[in-house]
DNA sequence: TTGAAAGCGCTAACAA
DNA sequence: TTGTTAGCGCTTTCAA
């Protein structure tokens, strides 16, 4: 463990060393600091002068202390490495810097009551603007529970909730488009890969569900996969001893592409035998044997958004329930009618 | 913009407005909250109780500023959601978590001077314990320039530096390596194909020159791809044009496969006509067709001994300059003795 | 245009 | 065991 130890480093410069360098007062170097009220030139370029010499920087800790919002807004989520997450806080990340705001992340491992407790407790410690919880995942819906109602709180997701105003990419209506597709090019059903829903259901399996039903096709058993490839690949080996499967809807690209594999190891082709449609335009998508076809996310966007809803909400704003986008299915290659 | 207006959500509780409904001091407060000093039981379950009330937490501000050390890192870094960098900082999250810090990350988006200074000062407007600077690319070493020398800061990259400690993956041998089993198949030069450089040459790049030389084989120009998988595979349709080369090592994963996808497309076979190998072990290397020879790196655990390294300094203590590890090669079927 | 004084929310030192 | 008194480094009145 770390330990209140003495630094090493110097003692840095503070606003006093400054003013009496420059031979003012105290405000009158916060005055120049801050570009604020009437410096003489000559006052303000001795300022500087010192500020130059000392190496001097305003400790954002009394910064913030004194009235001024604090500029940090905290992402929760139970991921961040993972393609859509790291995407999504990237697209937070740069609208927030653009304001003037640093992003701070910290990842809530499980839903697990003390961990959850810890990872939130450990965010509110910091002094902080705002918080955006992405509910992806279990972990990421327990925090939002957790956070006080006193902080500007936004969340992300796949599907509209009643809560915080929310950020949200309408999945469901893109699942089901894919199912139309794939029933319009033939197939009586479709099979679905999930990955790890949020709650009871996500938006991608309520969609293919809902447009199952619509069409009057079978409603198969979905079945779950974890969130590496590798899980894909297993179910798509297990997809290919059953003739009854000729199109495959993925929850995300990675497990297409592990359920691609799985399948062509079987020695089933793809399109020609079954069908396969992922979910996020991977940036490798494109570059799959069979070019993957899929469904656009702009979680850049969405985070984007997110932000927006986060603003407004900061700057005592009334910002709306949803801002709500509709993702687009990509046609390209690992799709086609089922074999005669 | 955001404008300073007055926030909607009620002013929070502050320590005075515990201590007043408790009916004790403040420093009473204090003291039961830092879980030092004697404090009866009987005001201590008050205190406690007023805190549940008020829903109440210390202000990390006035914290900060009372001597106490922030309990926040920043990360900088030219990119957060490329798999390298995004698995780096989920490293440096879950060490600094587990010692009770929060992240912030801020981009650097290029290495121009203004944009790098913007960023920078961004970082330093909040109460940091210390930095950590991605050295990956040009922004990031710009970016690292610019940090004040009071502030405890490590880097991460790739090669050995002099300046701040270091965590470094030695990349420069494992690259080395890559070259001599390809050689060692009896291939009889390697082309290259890096990706954006940080420096004026990389640490791939700079062991496959040396492995090259070390044999005495012909070191042909390195090609130079972008980030984007796109990029490599108009390289592979180039250059699989040229019936010398018959091995290629790509600077990452990513543009491996998109070489790979080019060559496929120009009529080549992987690996029967060339061997490709990648950087990195992406999570869908070994998804791929043919699964990819390449090279794994841990980079959570290179940001786990980042960490590790600005604790020490945080602590006062004196870290090692270089915390080195040696990625490790990873042979799949995406490499092969040349064609005859 | 400038300085003196007050105070942000908290902890540390000192008495009691 | 507890309260009183001082600040931490800065910004913000308020006078001058």
């Amino acid at each position: 463990m770390l330990r209140a130890m003495p630094n090493n480093t110097p003692k840095p410069p503070v606003i006093s060393d400054v003013a009496r360098r420059a031979g003012v007062s105290v405000p009158t170097v916060s005055r120049v600091l801050n570009g604020a009220a009437y410096v003489s030139e000559e006052k303000r370029s001795k300022v500087m002068k010192a500020i130059e010499e000392l190496d001097f920087r305003p400790s954002a800790a009394a910064r913030a202390l004194v009235a001024r919002q604090p500029k940090l807004i905290a992402v929760i989520a139970g991921n961040t490495s993972r393609y859509g997450y790291a995407e999504t806080i990237r697209g937070i990340e740069e609208s927030a810097r653009g304001a003037g705001y640093t992003v701070s992340i910290t990842v809530v491992e499980s839903a697990e009551d003390e961990i959850v407790a810890r990872a939130v407790s450990l965010v509110l410690d910091q002094p902080l603007a705002g918080v955006v919880v992405l509910k992806f995942d279990p972990p990421g819906v327990a925090a939002l529970h957790r956070i006080p109602k006193s902080i500007p709180t936004v969340s992300i997701s796949g599907v509209r909730e009643v809560g915080v105003p929310q950020a949200v990419l309408a999945e469901a209506d893109a699942a089901a488009e894919v199912v139309d597709y794939l029933l319009g090019l033939g197939h009586e059903t479709v099979q679905h890969v999930r990955v790890p829903p949020s709650r009871k259901e996500d938006g991608r399996t309520t969609g293919w569900r809902r447009a199952l039903v619509a069409h009057g096709a079978r409603v198969p058993v979905p079945v779950d996969a974890g969130w590496e490839p590798e899980s894909g690949r297993e179910i798509g080996r297990a997809l290919a001893a059953d003739p009854a499967v000729t199109a495959v809807f993925c929850g995300n690209d990675e497990i297409a592409m592990g359920v691609i594999r799985g399948l062509t190891e079987a020695g089933k082709s793809v399109p020609g035998d079954v069908s396969v449609v992922g979910f996020d335009d991977h940036p490798l998508a494109r570059m799959w044997t069979p070019p993957l076809t899929t469904v656009d996310q702009d979680f850049a966007g969405l985070g984007s958004r997110a932000y927006g809803l986060l603003e407004t909400l900061i700057a005592g704003g009334k910002p709306k329930k949803f801002s709500s986008e509709r993702p687009t299915v990509i046609i390209r290659e690992s799709t086609a009618p089922p074999p005669a």
